[in-house]
DNA sequence: TCTGGGGTCCTAGGACCC
DNA sequence: TCTGGGGTCCTAGGACCC
């Protein structure tokens, strides 16, 4: 019988801010999205205040005031670094085990003994966790990864199931009947609207909806959960994740971006980091897109333009990314907007040097990669940015807002956190 | 004043082929 | 008035995820 746990970490990016500072606990805390735009972690005490995943700081800016809400900038380095020790942690349990985002792995439990049983497992997955690596976590487990990730949705909320679900059969329907479908994997907003719209409410409707409705309403993919909601597994765990298909670098400015000089800065220092992304993974890229758009949100004359264009040969240069990349803005940028955001997107990522040329070109030159390895090198022994492309600019007014960054406690030496004894 | 970033998968529709 | 059928490939856009 194919059984899978899904193991969740609680608030994951709050968690790994207490876990350096201690004083955090039992405190509200939120950690913000890049450019300190919205709360994307909060800790229980902070969601119980009311405060909604994805709500832009400025809206809850009295509350955070007047209940001294903990605000953190998001320290990615930090939590990548958490993320691999737990994943270390679990792979105590099974050998197969797939890292599905930075705060959740799947494991696969087939093997379980029959006669073990699958909730004192998860109990001692979610002490093991917490016991090295300081992060709480939830754990659910059931026949399918939708179901998988339904029984951690119910473990989470449910209190008295102290962070473990079991979905067994006998007490599957009387469970999915008490969960919004909007809790079902896969099922957004879009989605949500559609099925509500023929009476489909709760997780035990949608399991009991034909598949081949849910397929004209939902695409094959909503026929999937359908299946996996009955026990059939669609999707198996991803041991060996495929190399990337895309890489992009995009980010809101800190500030508007009106001048053409500013925003060929910000695009060139877009596709110079997609060009180190590339080349640590050892991929060319085929096609790059370039997009700039004023602000969606406020009162703004409004413009969004995007441009794509195939390269002559495959490759991850930073110049030829940055040439391209800027050949394209110039054809979409308009003067006169206040641009909000930009970036560069890669796409037919091949593996590094395979890529088929054109008839007539001539190869890439073995100097580029070779000035693009001591570039890289340089950045990463003495830290991001020591050496650039001039282009990329040296002021950056665009650049990111990150007011309440905490210290870079694993990935640089004056950052360590200080034990007295 | 201030609203994230980076991915994957699926489908529709056009271009093109025989 | 009538104007094939079936296939592939490509891209844009929509939907979802964390």
């Amino acid at each position: 019988m194919p059984l899978f746990a899904l193991v969740d970490c609680n608030n994951f990016y709050v968690s790994c801010e207490r876990l350096f500072d201690p004083k955090l606990e039992g405190r509200a805390v939120i950690v913000l999205s890049n450019n300190d735009g919205c709360a994307v972690s909060r800790s229980a005490e902070a969601k119980a205040m009311g405060i909604k995943m994805g709500v832009p700081l400025f809206k809850i800016k009295d509350l955070v005031a007047s209940q001294q809400v903990v605000v953190r900038s998001s320290n990615y380095a930090l939590y990548g670094d958490i993320s691999a020790r737990v994943d270390a942690a679990l792979s105590q349990f099974s050998p197969r085990i797939e890292n599905y985002s930075i705060d959740e792995s799947f494991l696969d439990l087939s093997d379980l003994p029959l006669d073990a049983d699958p909730v004192a497992l998860g109990t001692a997955m979610r002490a093991t966790v917490l016991q090295w690596v300081g992060i709480p976590t939830c754990v659910g487990i059931g026949p399918t990864k939708t179901l998988a990730k339904l029984a951690n949705h119910i473990a989470k909320t449910n209190p008295s199931m102290k962070g473990v679900c079991h979905l067994r059969a006998e007490r599957l329907d009387a469970m999915l009947a008490a969960v919004n479908v909007k809790e079902v994997w896969g099922i957004g907003g879009s989605y949500l609207e559609r099925l509500n719209a023929i009476g489909v409410q709760t997780a035990l409707d949608l399991k009991r909806l034909d598949p081949v409705r849910a397929r004209e309403l939902l695409t094959v993919v909503g026929q999937r959960t359908v299946q996996e909601l009955n026990g059939i597994a669609c999707s198996d765990l991803d041991l060996h994740p495929k190399p990337k298909q895309a890489t992009a670098v995009t980010r809101s400015f800190g500030k508007p971006v009106t001048a053409y000089r500013e925003m060929e800065e910000a695009v060139s220092f877009y596709a110079a980091r997609a060009g180190e992304k590339l080349r640590k993974a050892r991929q060319d890229c085929g096609y790059i897109s370039v997009f700039i758009r004023t602000n969606v949100f406020n009162k703004d004359p409004k413009y969004s333009a995007s441009r794509s264009i195939r390269l002559p040969v495959p490759g991850n240069d930073s110049r030829m990314l940055i040439h391209y990349a800027l050949h394209g803005l110039e054809s979409i940028w308009r003067e006169g907007y206040r641009y909000a955001k930009a970036g560069v997107i890669l796409n037919e990522l091949v593996p590094e040097g395979t890529g088929q040329g054109q008839l007539f070109q001539p190869a890439p030159s073995g100097q580029s990669s070779a000035m693009m390895q001591v570039m890289d090198q340089l950045n990463k022994r003495m830290g991001r940015g020591t050496v650039y492309q001039a282009v990329t600019g040296i002021k950056r007014d665009w650049s990111l807002r990150a007011e309440y960054r905490s210290p870079h406690y694993t990935n640089r030496w004056t950052d360590l956190p200080k034990v007295r004894c």
